[in-house]
DNA sequence: TAGATTGTTAATCGATTAACAATC
DNA sequence: TAGATTGTTAATCGATTAACAATC
């Protein structure tokens, strides 16, 4: 049996700032690209740049002369399958529902949302963009047609754990959750958790830590 | 010197998943909570909840008995500051911004966007709840009257370097990023990237995974 | 008391960092 | 060639998990 190489969660978070800083190089002018240069500009250890691009090119770099931009691009949409199209429905299309629908950067991963869906009757039957608002009754009969397989949830705290149960009953395997709340689900569900609670604790830490070691220089 | 517990980011992270939950149990008549319990209920292991509530509790945890819920959630507070007022002023009025403006789950956190900014003569002047939005050249006068802790950037990739060096400029010491762009800023500046891009990347792959797994066993 | 839970110490695991030979 | 960069192996670091004595 083949070693599968296995990616960390870190190491996968990389990649698309990568994938970014690399199509800003080619887009001015740059044809070939170093671990240590990349490593300088994204504020990197070497070594990581060294080992995250050993795992997702296809090719070996040549010492001295770095790799080929277009190469490592395209290894890069390669390993993140951003050449794939990847869909998702909707559930709350209060303003961060609408915000992420809106979100235009979503086309360049291959990732589209292709329904979505509120129980506000003064919203269903409206538009956001091409997509019409449904309501949640909908759910099933829509996700037995496009068979999406990411379900978001940007409904409230309150609302979060319905949703999902209605979600996995439509047969969604993977959850992206925006609500502030622990769902409680099936072990063989993904549930992805994007919480503005501990991104803004880790935030609060990390300044809290720099005023403090500016208030003990000032002494 | 006395030595300061270190706390880690993934640690971090998780504080303000317990509170979630603890206030739930609260809500719902309970009174005192053991780790085993909470470690069951958010599906992590036992002895890191034990040692995260070592960490933030003020008080011992009594063998068999477990903690005071209250005691507990009030320590939560204590630790994240969510007591404290802390403020910031937002750069890009559009969708998400809105939705940043409009998100009630800040006030829980004690955290106040206290100004809004954008450079379309369109928007200049309106409002978002209760928020003026006012003209990017005016973030110099207002900031040195707020006098905001944190920056929050929702312009668009484009934009965001320039508005990031804006708001360093005016005096801002971190920023919180949820533009896809890798800001180049002074060492000092904290900057904390909130990104779609990453965040679907470790989705996606765990979706990936599941996928093959399943594969497998159908064979 | 018996047994569950506590706090804490030790073992394990995995990721990052350092070191180094190979090579263009 | 000289020296920078490559891929890879070893060392370090830190977080998670396991183990266990103390105790209510």
């Amino acid at each position: 049996m083949k070693r599968v190489n296995k990616i960390s969660k870190n190491q996968l978070q990389r990649l698309p700032a990568y994938l970014y800083h690399l199509q800003m190089l080619r887009a001015s002018g740059v044809n070939r690209v170093t671990s240590p240069q990349i490593a300088k500009d994204l504020d990197l250890n070497v070594e990581l740049v060294k080992k995250d691009f050993a795992l997702v090119s296809s090719t070996q770099g040549t010492p001295r002369a770095g790799r080929d931009i277009d190469d490592l691009i395209h290894d890069l949409i390669k390993f993140l399958e951003y050449d794939k199209e990847s869909t998702a429905i909707l559930v709350g299309c209060g303003s961060l529902g609408r915000a992420l629908i809106g979100y235009r950067g979503f086309d360049d991963f291959g990732f589209n949302i292709v329904a979505a869906f509120d129980n506000n009757p003064d919203l269903i039957g409206t538009k956001i963009g091409e997509l019409t608002i449904y309501p949640l009754e909908r759910l099933n009969e829509i996700q037995s047609i496009k068979k999406a397989k990411i379900g978001i949830i940007t409904v409230t705290a309150k609302a979060a754990q319905l949703v999902a149960d209605q979600l996995v009953k439509a047969g969604i395997g993977a959850i992206w959750n925006f609500a502030p709340a622990n769902l409680m689900l099936p072990s063989d569900i993904i549930v992805q958790d994007e919480s503005m609670a501990s991104s803004l604790a880790v935030l609060s830490h990390r300044l809290k830590m720099k005023e403090r070691s500016l208030k003990r220089k000032l002494k």
